[in-house]
DNA sequence: CTGTATCCGTTCCGATACTG
DNA sequence: CAGTATCGGAACGGATACAG
């Protein structure tokens, strides 16, 4: 335990130091991992089950056919989705939560449910401090 | 409910809904602020109390000045954090996190654990995929 | 001590066109 | 259907210098 965390009581020191841990770095990996935007959403919509490049497609809202291969590709090399290729014409490509990947489906709503409970009055702060510029 | 989602079960329409929920939209705004490399970092670093501009850019490791600025004044903007100047020589800010700032720590932490847990495997599979550069 | 202003390289990501 | 390739604008963020 470091010096500065000593006077802190046990749950003080367990929050802190789960998150900021090893200077932030755990926390920013997975931060870089996640917050790229899209990162998230498609986890969070694979959680339905099973789904192919074009559902994904289209259940993502505005995400780009270049972004969704890309997070795609991500999400496969980490071990959080899985890529099956049927040999057919025309072609199917099928993509699944791995284990790990439903892992992240719990502390992802964790998140989402503070951001409904939240963000509403964040908007609305906003708004007031920045009239002119409002949601586009 | 859409009609996508009727013939998912309750619990799998609740997971999905919660996280997609108006297209993303809320989703992506907390992400979008916590997803600044620095946002998350900060906010937990808050969690131990009240601290001042010189405390946070020595506690948040690798933090540039600017950075910490513009963090502190968007997390003040959304209601996360108040800022408190005391006209001394040399001059004194605190920062705190208000109960909406604090209310973020728990998903904070849910999402920490989980890094905690399964980032160590990712990086396996990444060193695994990339083993080494300028092999000839 | 607590910032602001400016420069500038890096990364992100949307649009578009093309392919098996 | 399921990608890949390329371009270019925009945003992010570090370094540095300056200021109240």
């Amino acid at each position: 335990m470091c010096p500065r965390h000593r006077e802190l009581s046990p749950v003080d020191y367990e929050h802190t130091c789960r998150i900021r841990g090893d200077g932030g770095r755990t926390l920013r990996t997975i931060l870089d991992q996640i917050c790229n935007k899209w990162t998230l959403l498609v986890v969070a919509t694979l959680d339905q089950g099973t789904l192919r490049f074009g559902d994904l497609h289209q259940q993502v809202p505005g995400i780009s056919q270049r972004m969704l291969t890309l997070t795609l590709r991500n999400l496969e090399r980490d071990g959080l989705v899985t890529r099956t290729v049927y040999a057919e014409v025309p072609p199917r490509v099928e993509y699944a939560l791995t284990p790990v990947g439903k892992s992240l489906i719990p502390p992802a709503l964790a998140l989402a449910a503070w951001a409904i409970e939240h963000v509403p009055g964040i908007e609305a702060r906003r708004a007031d401090q920045h009239p002119s510029r409002g949601t586009p």
